[in-house]
DNA sequence: CGTCCAGGTCTAC
DNA sequence: GGTAGACCTGGACGC
């Protein structure tokens, strides 16, 4: 769930040339992604244009079906709409997350095909998540974060705000701050995110 | 009690 | 291709 075999050592070659990001090469960057890329995509759904609280509603919600582990595509395919509209308060997504789960139950989505190493690059990655009902950009390129595949940018309405303070700049773009970190190239999505967050880091040693 | 909006996305111009 | 409006929900906030 780390993909602790995913080998960022180039990320920390560049890392270790930027005094802004230097601390992160004693080895930071390890996501911790679902067990299966199923349960991220269902789950970054559930952070799309809510609140947290809402995002633990329903997430609880499906782990609860699941009985204490998350329920697989066929038991989401197989839960009414009124289950996701009454119990998870889904809302709009309910729709969204029911067609998910269908289309991989009878195989014609192959979410887990979308692992690194399944020679599938990014640009096809991105195609296929992009497709899917509820995934836009921000989603999209969460969870190609967790899946390793670090070249996009996750920009929502915490990470933008976030920039543009650290950076004390009033006004900047997406396409800016996709600038600001394009020298990084494959891993400009990890240095953008291990930017935003250096301070959940920092130790008394530092 | 009405409005706004939070770790956005979809549809219709 | 770029952009308003709508969209479930439920806290936060102003009145």
């Amino acid at each position: 769930m780390f993909r602790l075999g995913d080998d960022l050592a180039p990320f920390y070659a560049l890392a270790a040339g930027d005094p802004l990001l230097r601390w992160t090469v004693c080895g930071a960057g390890r996501m911790l992604a679902s067990p299966s890329v199923f349960e991220d995509v269902v789950k970054t759904i559930c952070t799309t244009n809510c609140a947290w609280s809402g995002t633990v509603r329903m997430v609880s919600a499906l782990v609860e079906l699941g009985g204490g582990a998350f329920p697989d595509a066929s038991t989401l395919s197989a839960t009414p709409d009124s289950w996701y509209r009454d119990v998870a308060r889904a809302g709009y997504r309910g729709p969204y997350l029911r067609a998910i789960a269908r289309n991989v139950e009878d195989g014609a989505l192959d979410l887990e095909a979308l692992l690194p190493g399944r020679d599938l690059d990014d640009d096809a990655v991105a195609e296929v998540l992009l497709a899917l009902p509820g995934i836009g950009p921000y989603a999209a390129a969460h969870v190609m974060q967790l899946l390793g595949r670090h070249g996009r940018l996750v920009l929502d309405s915490w990470t933008r705000p976030r920039y543009r303070r650290l950076t004390k700049k009033k006004r900047a773009n997406d396409a800016s701050m996709a600038r600001a970190f394009k020298h990084y190239g494959a891993y400009a999505g990890l240095a953008f995110w291990l930017f935003l967050v250096k301070d959940w880091t920092e130790s008394d040693d530092d």
